[in-house]
DNA sequence: AAATTTTATAAGCAATCGCTTAGTATAAGC
DNA sequence: GCTTATACTAAGCGATTGCTTATAAAATTT
């Protein structure tokens, strides 16, 4: 479709570019979970503002109906000034994937508890995810649904993250199949389902609404635990989830 | 953003245009649930062509993604020949959304008996609007992610499409909340989740995949009982929905 | 069979695209 | 204090965009 071959022109050689020490670390790639520390409180450093400004355009029109102009004009900088920070607007598009996927990632992995039961164990999964999903809705947005602008190489690595992600899940949820607290025929299809569920929350929510993202977390963790047939499902429902 | 504006230049006065009596009967506008007829039976006329390559290509590559070139030549047309049947590429996309938000409204319409206890009415809409979404992923996908490329009257027209659908499921949830068959607090919230985990079936689902579209309609119809808190929930998945 | 309408094409227009170049001001390193 | 690297801007490049024009074949109406 409408080629995104950095126009065909021949790569002119490029000038030695700065390899790290900027806010992202970008010299070991990029420092997982930052990207929610970083990008609201260095909104007055110029790599700040243009790494805001991409999320808000790229989550308000897309990432092809966005020019670098947009983006630029957004941070109050020249169009030329992004390129001193990003090599293409595809590299842009694709840090801000990354380091979604890895601060997502991370943040699962950091509430994770195996030794729990398991449907402890869930609902402290998708309270982080669905708690991260809502403080994050246009970060969420942008890494979501602008994969396929991604290159082939790109969607690889963004993918076996997001793999590892699933991976959890399906942990926990088998787990919880296995000692016959979780009614799951299909392991896959459900955790395909309640990840979704969980994801288009980034669609719709306002993370300054009525709703804060903790009870809103809570709900959800109500409505997982009822998709999977837990047990306990009416015990937590009682005692305070929200249902 | 990137402006969209029909590219400002002043508008020539144009041929008259045939009115009506094609495959959409766009006279009375658009005829609700001729697209999943249409599409795929037409692909031997230019229209036909357009249309689902149109949906192929938005669909793949999202409409700003999608430059009207690509989608002439994957109609095997004339770039031209797309403007003697749209006026713009806009129109374009705002047809397949129109067809889409009226044809699963006209779905859900054809299925919902009030009187029926709530537990089976809200499995018969569940059933038609997962079916619905699974056998025409692409057509849903357009219409649902690129909502935003359309103009605001669009989106004003497209959203009251919505409202009345959004209004069928609110009307059943609340007849199963007051008869005390489901257990729901927030039945707005309740009714985002719901219709947002099975909208999201268009994102992965193949068609033409191991599992056909009713046997995952029916999949998820078990899924939805389960978060409303429906008592008929166990029966129900004994006897067949596949959980 | 003549007149008209519809459907299509090749060529091209102005606007905008991603990105580069040339040049300048500021800060850092020696 | 001189050099070097960085962060930025104005201007502009070729490619591509949505769409129009001029033209003509095919279909339909009369």
């Amino acid at each position: 479709m409408r080629s995104d071959k950095t126009t065909g022109r021949a790569a002119p050689p490029r000038r030695r570019r700065k390899e790290s020490s900027d806010i992202l670390g970008f010299a070991k790639e990029i420092d997982a979970g930052l990207l929610s520390i970083v990008f609201p409180e260095q909104k007055e450093t110029s790599l700040g503002r243009l790494l805001t400004s991409a999320v808000e355009c790229f989550a308000q029109n897309g990432y092809h109906g966005t020019s670098t102009r947009d983006i630029a004009r957004h941070a109050k900088l020249s169009s030329a000034a992004l390129y001193v920070h990003f090599k293409t607007k595809n590299e842009l598009l694709y840090k801000i994937t990354l380091v979604m996927a890895r601060s997502m990632l991370q943040d699962l992995r950091n509430v994770d508890k195996p030794e729990l039961p398991p449907a402890e164990r869930l609902a402290a999964l998708i309270r982080s995810y669905v708690g991260c999903i809502a403080r994050m809705t246009m970060a969420v947005r942008v890494s979501t649904f602008e994969f396929q602008a991604l290159t082939r190489e790109q969607r690889r690595v963004t993918t076996a993250i997001r793999s590892e992600v699933n991976a959890i899940v399906t942990a926990c949820l088998e787990q919880g199949r296995d000692r016959g607290q979780f009614r799951i025929v299909d392991v896959d299809l459900m955790r395909i389902a309640i990840m979704s569920l969980c994801i288009t929350v980034c669609q719709w929510y306002k993370p300054n609404g009525r709703m804060p993202p903790e009870e809103l977390a809570d709900h959800y963790v109500g409505l997982v635990l009822r998709m999977v047939g837990c047990q306990d499902g009416a015990a937590m429902d009682a005692k305070g989830a929200g249902l």
